[in-house]
DNA sequence: GCAAAAGTGTTCGCCCTACACCCATGT
DNA sequence: ACATGGGTGTAGGGCGAACACTTTTGC
C-alpha cells in the first residue's frame, strides 16, 4: 500500500516522500506506505500510516489509483501494491519526521522501485480532475481570492492560467461562491478582492462533458 | 483477481458472468476470475484466466477498474481483488463453458459478493470514456457501416444516439475513416452505405476537454 | 493624478445538437 | 413514382479564451 500525497505549498506541487537509508534503493526517496492489516480495508491502512508515521492527518481527498503488480517491480518476494491518490489543502502544515520531506514534482530526486511511475500517474490524474470537477477544493484553504486560487491552480496545472476566466469558470459551473467577505488589498494599493469558498467540499463531478449525450427531453 | 467483461450482443449490452454452484452463494451468478500466479502480472493474470476457462483470448481492451478490500466482503479469510475491465468485440462469439453465460446489464441476476457494484462501475467507466476516447474500436467489428455502429453505442450508452450526429463527431476527431467500400443496401432498399473503421485501433484520448487548458501559444 | 489589482463587457471561434433537405437504391 | 434509409447543409445555442475596459484601492 503506498501513497501518493500533494500539497500546493508556495509556487509549486510537492509531493511527499521518505528517505530510505537501507537496502535495497538506499538513498532514494519513496513513498510513503505500509503493511495493510487484516481487518482494514486499503483506505483505511492509507489513512492510519500517514497519521501515525507522518501526522498528515487531515487529508482534504483520497482516490484508489492503481494496484502495481509487476513480479519484479521489487527485489525478494513477489509484493503487490495498491497506490493511492491523497490531497492536503495548501493552508496546513503537517509536522514531519526527520526523513520525510515535501519535494516539487519536477524536481524530484531519484525515486526507489516503480514509485516515480506512480507519482507521475497520480499527478497526472490530480491535473485532469481539476479540469472537469471541483477537485480544487481539495488543495485550497477554505477561503480564498481568485488571485490566491489561480496560485494553486498554476501551480497544480503546471501552466499559466488566467484569473478572470477561472473566475467566470467556475461560477457559472456553482462551483464557488462568494463569502460576502472583502479581502484587504495588497500593500501597494489595488481594488480589495473579494472571498470565495467552495460551495462543496466533497467530490463532484461539475462538467460531464458528455458528447453523444442523451437527447434533450424537451418540455 | 475478477474480470468485468463486456460485449455488445444484439441490442444489448452483456456482461460475461458464471454460475457459482457451491456455497457461499451457491446458485448466484458471479464475476470470472481466479488467483494470480507467482509469476505474473496481474493483467497476464487476468488474460490467462479468460482463456483458458472462458476460450476469451480476443480481448479488444483490458483496463484495471480497481482493487476491494472490504474485510466483510468475502466470508472467511480476507480476500483482496483487483478487478479489470474487459471488452469484446461485438463480431466475435467465443465458445463458453456450459457454467457461464453473456447477461444484459440491466436483467442482471443476483450477484454473488460485491461483483454486483464491481459490474456497475465498469459500465460506468466504459459509458464515460466512450464519450472522450475512441474506445469504441473495442466494441464495433473490424468494418460497419454509421448503422451499425450507432447501433453498438446505443447498447452500451443505453440512450439513443442520432447517427447523423455520431457520424460527425467521429469523422471530425479523425477517429473513423471511410473504408471506400459500399456496402449493401437493406431488403427494403435505401442509399447503400459506405463500410468504415477506426482509424488506430488501440486506445486513445480524443478529447481531452481540458478546460483550463494552457494558453495558446500564438504563432 | 497615477499605478496596481479586481472585476465586467464583449467578441470571437469552436463544437455539438437538431432538423430540414438532398441522394441513391429497391419495389 | 414512392418508400426507405444514408448522407449533407445549415441554423442555433452554449461555452471558453482573449482582451479591452471599468472599478476601487494605496501612494
Amino acid at each position: 500500500m503506498l501513497a501518493v500525497v500533494f500539497q500546493v505549498r508556495g509556487d509549486d506541487l510537492c509531493l511527499l516522500l521518505w528517505r530510505r537509508t537501507e537496502n535495497p534503493c538506499a538513498d532514494t526517496w519513496a513513498l510513503p506506505g505500509g503493511a495493510v492489516g487484516p481487518d482494514e480495508t486499503l483506505e483505511q491502512s492509507v489513512r492510519r500510516h500517514l497519521a501515525a508515521k507522518v501526522d498528515v492527518r487531515e487529508m482534504s481527498y483520497l482516490e484508489q489509483l492503481r494496484t502495481v503488480s509487476d513480479p519484479l517491480r521489487h527485489p525478494g518476494p513477489r509484493l503487490l501494491a495498491t497506490a493511492y491518490l491523497g490531497l492536503v489543502p495548501s493552508d496546513l502544515d503537517p509536522v514531519l519526521p526527520a526523513d520525510t520531506a515535501w519535494h516539487p514534482v519536477g524536481g524530484t530526486p531519484a525515486t526507489a522501485f516503480d514509485h516515480g511511475a506512480l507519482a507521475i500517474a497520480g499527478r497526472d490524474r490530480l491535473r485532469a480532475k481539476l479540469s472537469y470537477t471541483n477537485l480544487g477544493y481539495a488543495l485550497a484553504p477554505p477561503q480564498f481570492t481568485i488571485a490566491e486560487l489561480r496560485a494553486v491552480y498554476v501551480a497544480a496545472l503546471g501552466h499559466d492560467v488566467s484569473a478572470t476566466n477561472l473566475r467566470r469558470v467556475l461560477l457559472r459551473r456553482a462551483v464557488l461562491e462568494p463569502t460576502g467577505e472583502i479581502a484587504q488589498p495588497d500593500s501597494a494599493g489595488g481594488r480589495p478582492p473579494a472571498r470565495f469558498r467552495f460551495r462543496d467540499r466533497g467530490y463532484r463531478v461539475t462538467d460531464p462533458a458528455a458528447v453523444l449525450r442523451p437527447p434533450q427531453s424537451r418540455s
